[in-house]
DNA sequence: CAAAATTTTTAGATTAATCTAAAAATATTT
DNA sequence: AAATATTTTTAGATTAATCTAAAAATTTTG
């Protein structure tokens, strides 16, 4: 049975180690989980000890198959808790995560597998993330930026980049969500804003909003 | 920001404060909570301080309104969990318990509303104990046992007396669930068991099983 | 490639929650 | 009410998670 500090740096070693082979710096997992790096080297042996990760003095820590196992299990509950505060309990997009971080660490397998068959197997959280399926089976997708679009193509809005809360109020401010089609009327020239539609309506987002708008091609 | 042992001794106390109004002792605390008495000890003085309870080495301990109001949110949750846990995710009746012990401690008002209002404001958990609503205040409704019932009388199944997990796969195997409406056909006069109709069938009970059968009279 | 800077680990302390064993207080019984 | 039994508290230890300060290792830089 893991303590819910012991699944936080799992978690966040998973999420540190997305691109690289290397091992995942104390450091950053340090900062990544607002602690500091002597706690995280006390975390790093004992996780080690449990055989969740591989951990050589200064050379960072990499999960095993069974330490990557259990992150994805704790992501995947993450965001089928995500999807429900959302379509079920009417929470708003930008008010999820910190709620998320308490009910991610909830031990029963049935209840996440009745959760998920409940929500009907999102495969995507409301950010626009996937959903590890029971298998911690990931269906990623290709992601492009809204501001990496030409005239005329369209897109339907899957996730952020910046996941700030100003910039999440900001998309709620213009009804900007999940799922919205977005098509790109057209681009200005002086300042590279963009006009596009949403929906009924049209608007005028900056190139610097643009910048964090993912979307997946139409 | 309480922990959740803190939250568990404030349970622990509202439940054992029930009739009298004497302190709670330390070992009657130190059972409920499967703990030892030098634990509870510490605790107590802990939430003296904190004004949740009043405290007297020697004379157990009396929940402040402060801490019975604390305690209630907790009962609350507790309820409302397991409502959601029956009704949505069909979880049986005898599993909620474990689970729910773990959700009382999501530390999120929104949640805890939402949740109740997503579930059409219930005021009884699946055990047919009453739900405290967001003030505190429970509707409590009166009970009888199965076995005080007489001949031709009725009344819908809202509790056990004993939820030991034996007696409630008992109930299930025999269908007999929350909202049953079980009316006396016949009482055996040899050795007191109970010839009931419950939905559309109809069996026999023993007195010793009546006799952990609360009913709402008709 | 040696000096400086950075990162990581170790050493040692702190707080919370727990326990056992022993002492103190209260309650029961003859 | 004195002796005995029970309950409760105190004392002191342990484990987990955390921190700061200092030492050790690694990396970067001139």
């Amino acid at each position: 049975m893991l303590s819910h500090t012991e699944e936080n740096h799992l978690k966040a070693i998973f999420h540190l180690s997305k691109d690289q082979n290397e091992g995942v710096s104390t450091n950053s997992i340090a900062q990544n989980l607002k602690t500091k790096a002597p706690s995280v080297t006390d975390m790093l042996k004992k996780l080690c000890d449990k055989n969740l990760i591989t951990y050589k003095k200064y050379q960072g820590a990499l999960l095993t198959d069974e330490g990557r196992k259990t992150a994805l299990n704790i992501i995947r509950k993450h965001r089928l808790w995500e999807v429900f505060l959302v379509e079920k309990l009417e929470f708003n997009w930008s008010e999820v995560h910190e709620v998320a971080e308490q009910l991610e660490h909830i031990k029963s397998k049935k209840l996440t597998n009745e959760l998920d068959r409940f929500l009907g197997y999102p495969t995507k959280d409301p950010h626009g993330d996937p959903i590890p399926n029971l298998a911690g089976f990931i269906k990623y997708t290709t992601k492009v930026l809204l501001s990496d679009l030409k005239k005329g193509e369209m897109g339907t809005f899957v996730g952020v980049k910046d996941s700030s809360s100003a910039f999440l109020k900001f998309l709620d401010k213009r009804k900007i969500s999940l799922g919205s089609l977005i098509e790109i009327l057209h681009i200005e020239d002086f300042d590279d804003s963009l006009h596009v539609s949403i929906g009924n309506t049209n608007l005028t987002i900056s190139m610097k909003s643009a910048n964090n708008i993912y979307l997946k091609k139409q």
